[in-house]
DNA sequence: CGGACAAGCTGA
DNA sequence: CAGCTTGTCCGG
């Protein structure tokens, strides 16, 4: 990529180069022209990052576009420097696509295309000599995966505990000779894990953003990196996307693109194929118009989800303080087995979420806004606890209100809470993970919130202590999320070379389509309940939905195209809109902006396409 | 976005 | 009326 890299500056001096800049400052979605002095030597083209005045300021920016008609009547100035290489000018291309895509400013998406230090031109080419792919042997999901790629653009569904680096192999095995595979993995964590092994195997890697100039200029056999990698400065001949049902993928500021979709519009661009691995796969994923589903042997699938057993919560003896004698036994056989932690979750932070007086009975609500107050610590020996409201942040004394009882029974626990009885009634040692960066402690047993299953690497037992509270969460993927937790932690004990571990699931919904699905190993449950449920409520991707907030929130909504519904939506001032998909939001906000003069400068509006809370 | 410049407020 | 805040405008 990046061919005519040399080409387009001077044109041997018959007339001077003008560019399009787009300044990189937020906020200022506008483009200015310049003129390229010839003491300008570095070459100059689409994405080329530059440094020039406006205002009386200095600033990078992007070149947007080459030899374009300055507008009458300006004076142009020259750019005063080439700061760095930038994204080749197809991905400037995807860059503007994605903008478009989810109504968003320009700048984010180049931002993420861009290397993160400044990059000097180089000569194009490879200067490594490729040894040709070993032909090993093909596992199950290697023939899969042949057949993915060669659909064009599919999911394929591989169940949680299998290997996803045969995959790759296999993907990597079928390779045109100088192409270049792109993988897309969720998190920093998983790149270096897959980058590291693919050397092992004698593959040639290139980690973005870290090596940008190398994916730029090297080509190397396979690109591995997270998100902003769809942007990677090269041309895929295969994009591959791991975990393709992980949150990491969408961008959480605007424009919240989402980084399956952008891969599936680059693939198409370049006529590459590109495959979703994922062991339940979205009714998002799926529903993408030609869009193929690959699946595995169904005994695969089924053994490859592993052993979730399911407490019934109905079925509890309130004798046994609180968690059954079965499970405290389970956890002992594993915490002995010196696989790792036992690791019991519960999403539920602070000590108690739900507190009732002992005496009278009263809820314990914020006297300011009526939310049920929650108690995020136990209180030293001897002193009365703090009551705090979760939305309004208000703090009272742990007094009942109504009868002046101190003595307030913790009706629905948090995971501190929930730490104190485990570690009563196992007489173990029970450690807490909280937060997604809090260190995690050397116990047999810890207790965690969902970020616990991302902080451990194996254990021999995972425990959801209420998982009634995941399937009725509401949220507009509780379902998916539900399942995609299964999934992580059938993975987590079944980590290396098939581990006897097990799930357990205490739940009072233990027909729950979500818990069928991953006790048969067969998603499709999940997915056949939940996509028609979206068709049913219109929601995406059966309808396209999002968020305007902001000043100018009313001044848009009030010139949107008739065919865009508009309410108000909740809380400070925002609006949700809803259109038959996505594209067609798309196309009604961009036409809306393109009509003031371009750009998103001065509206006062944010976009949030297909927002995640309802 | 952030600087420039204008209009508005304060206190001596 | 200097000295400061607040607001609006505009950039090549």
């Amino acid at each position: 990529m990046g061919g005519d890299a040399e080409g387009r500056r001077h044109e041997g001096g018959a007339r001077a180069l003008t560019v399009e800049v787009l300044p990189d400052v937020t906020g200022l979605d506008r483009t200015f022209h310049y003129s390229v002095p010839e003491g300008v030597t570095a070459p100059v083209d689409v994405g080329t990052v530059v440094r020039v005045e406006l205002h009386g300021r200095r600033l990078r920016g992007w070149v947007v576009s080459v030899d374009t008609p300055v507008p009458e009547g300006v004076e142009l100035r020259p750019v005063l420097q080439v700061v760095s290489v930038g994204p080749p000018p197809a991905v400037v291309e995807l860059c503007r696509w994605t903008a478009w895509r989810y109504a968003g400013r320009l700048r984010v998406p180049l931002v993420a295309a861009s290397p993160e230090r400044v990059v000097r031109a180089a000569q194009a080419g490879s200067d490594a000599v490729r040894r040709p792919a070993a032909p090993g042997p093909v596992p199950v999901a290697g023939a899969a995966l042949s057949e993915a790629l060669a659909a064009g653009d599919a999911v394929l569904r591989l169940p949680p505990t299998a290997e996803r680096l045969p995959v790759v192999e296999a993907a990597l095995a079928q390779l045109p000779f100088g192409g270049t595979a792109l993988v897309l993995v969720e998190s920093h964590e998983d790149m270096n894990r897959l980058a590291r092994r693919l050397r092992r195997l004698g593959r040639r890697v290139a980690c973005l953003p870290e090596e940008w100039a190398e994916v730029a200029y090297r080509s190397p056999e396979v690109v591995v990196g997270t998100r902003n990698a769809v942007f990677a400065p090269c041309d895929p001949s295969l994009v591959l996307v791991l975990d393709a049902h992980g949150e990491a993928y969408r961008s959480p500021k605007s424009p919240t693109f989402d980084a399956r979709v952008v891969a599936a519009e680059r693939a198409r661009r370049l006529g590459a194929p590109v495959v979703f691995v994922t062991p339940c796969p979205s009714v998002e994923l799926l529903a993408a118009p030609g869009r193929r589903l690959v699946t595995l042997p169904a005994s695969f699938e089924q053994a490859g989800w592993g052993t979730i057993a399911v407490l019934d919560s109905r079925e509890e003896d309130p004798a046994e303080g609180g968690y059954p004698s079965r499970l405290v036994s389970w956890i002992h056989q594993a915490a002995s087995k010196g696989q790792g932690p036992v690791v019991c979750i519960l999403n539920r932070v602070g000590r108690a979420r739900l507190l009732v007086c002992g005496a009278c009975r009263l809820v314990q609500r914020c006297p300011r806004c009526g939310s049920a107050q929650v108690q995020l610590a136990k209180p030293p020996k001897g002193q009365v606890g703090v009551l705090t409201c979760p939305r309004c942040e208000d703090e009272e004394p742990a007094v009942c209100p109504s009868c002046g009882s101190a003595r307030l029974r913790v009706a629905r626990p948090g995971v501190s809470r929930a730490r104190e009885q485990l570690a009563a009634l196992t007489g173990l040692e029970v450690g807490e993970v909280s937060g997604p960066h809090a260190a995690v402690p050397d116990a047999p047993v810890l207790m965690a919130t969902q970020a616990g299953l991302h902080r451990v690497r194996r254990s021999p037992l995972v425990v959801w202590l209420d998982f009634d509270q995941e399937l009725l969460a509401p949220r507009l993927r509780a379902a998916e999320e539900a399942l995609e937790m299964l999934a992580r932690s059938a993975r987590l004990v079944g980590a290396r070379g098939g581990g006897s571990g097990r799930v357990v699931v205490r739940t009072s919904l233990p027909e729950h389509e979500v818990v069928r699905s991953a006790r048969s190993g067969n998603p499709a449950l999940v997915a056949e309940v939940e996509d028609a449920r979206r068709r049913m409520l219109g929601l995406p991707p059966y309808a396209g939905l999002a968020g305007v907030t902001g000043e100018g929130a009313e001044a848009l909504v009030a010139r949107l195209p008739a065919d865009v519904a508009a309410v108000r939506a909740g809380l400070g001032g925002g609006w949700l809109l809803r259109a038959r998909s996505e594209e067609e939001l798309a196309e009604a906000l961009g036409t809306l902006v393109a009509g003031d003069s371009g750009g998103w400068v001065g509206l006062g509006v944010r976009v949030e396409m297909n927002p995640l809370d309802v």
